[in-house]
DNA sequence: TATGTTTGTGTCGCACACGACTTAATCACT
DNA sequence: AGTGATTAAGTCGTGTGCGACACAAACATA
């Protein structure tokens, strides 16, 4: 058998998921002094941009599943980041907004995302090729979903 | 505040995040028909590739830690994929060989590499990007791994 | 040879992800 | 108004990831 295709060096979602744990893992000494994982660390990007939303959007914006979200989003909660209330015009829906403690983490996250650069930026990792990578990815995200819903 | 930096569309690791979980759920179906868990068939192809590997050998390729791997091998053990054995040599070494079973999935997986491929080729990828940014997320790994260590 | 250190593996606890399913509210259509 | 379908959120079970720690085997050095 022809097994070049099952060598993992040839296999293009490894080093993917690898990349994304490898760079989650380089977050965590900046979260952990916020208190914070990161996954809560993108709902709290959500709300900073746009806050008072339904779970729902929260879970299409981050393509993340409600069943994923609501014991995360009831984690945040506890540790008093935000507040959740069910919509008055639909009962269904909750709002999640951020307390004064949610929105004051935002000062303290603002260096963050240049510090994460400066570990990227080295001799063979140049900020257009991170760029590049940015939109390549964005494409991904697009076939990709396309192919989950089908 | 100039909080451009902030914004979830401006940030690299989530896309990252995002593509490994699309990706990894469009392995799914695939490796649902062979019973086995994404991170499984990461492990099986380091063992079609090399049997009868240490933990530890296995721990650094996949850059996964043995307290990941310790349930997740004894899993496999359990759907009969592998056998665990203490090394003579060194009695703290464990090496993992593959069964049969685990030897035969071989031939089942060997057309899904091919079958991934054909999804994200599409208008707006080309193979050319899929080659180009696999080689730019080895340099990544590189690097991230570096400052891991430190 | 004794003992302090390192190494390989493992357990434990916590926080995701996600498929399958439940429940209650809303909607669509008669 | 009544009712079947849809929708938003949530529960449950399983399988990762990973930091902190445990433990025994091997090693290093006095």
């Amino acid at each position: 058998m022809d097994d070049t295709q099952l060598q993992l060096s040839n296999q293009i979602c490894f080093p993917l998921y690898s990349v994304s744990r490898l760079l989650t893992k380089a977050y965590k000494p900046y979260l952990d002094q916020m208190g914070i994982t990161y996954p809560q660390y993108l709902v709290l990007m959500v709300l900073w941009e746009n806050d008072g939303v339904f779970i729902n959007e929260i879970s299409e914006k981050l393509l993340l599943n409600t069943n994923t979200l609501s014991p995360l989003l009831k984690r945040m909660e506890n540790s008093n980041l935000l507040k959740r209330n069910r919509s008055c015009e639909d009962e269904r829906s909750v709002i999640i907004e951020l307390t004064e403690k949610g929105k004051n983490l935002k000062k303290q996250a603002a260096p963050v995302p240049d510090e994460l650069v400066k570990i990227l930026i080295t001799e063979n990792i140049q900020l257009d090729e991170v760029i590049q990578l940015k939109g390549m990815l964005n494409e991904w995200i697009e076939v990709l979903s396309d192919n989950n819903k089908q």
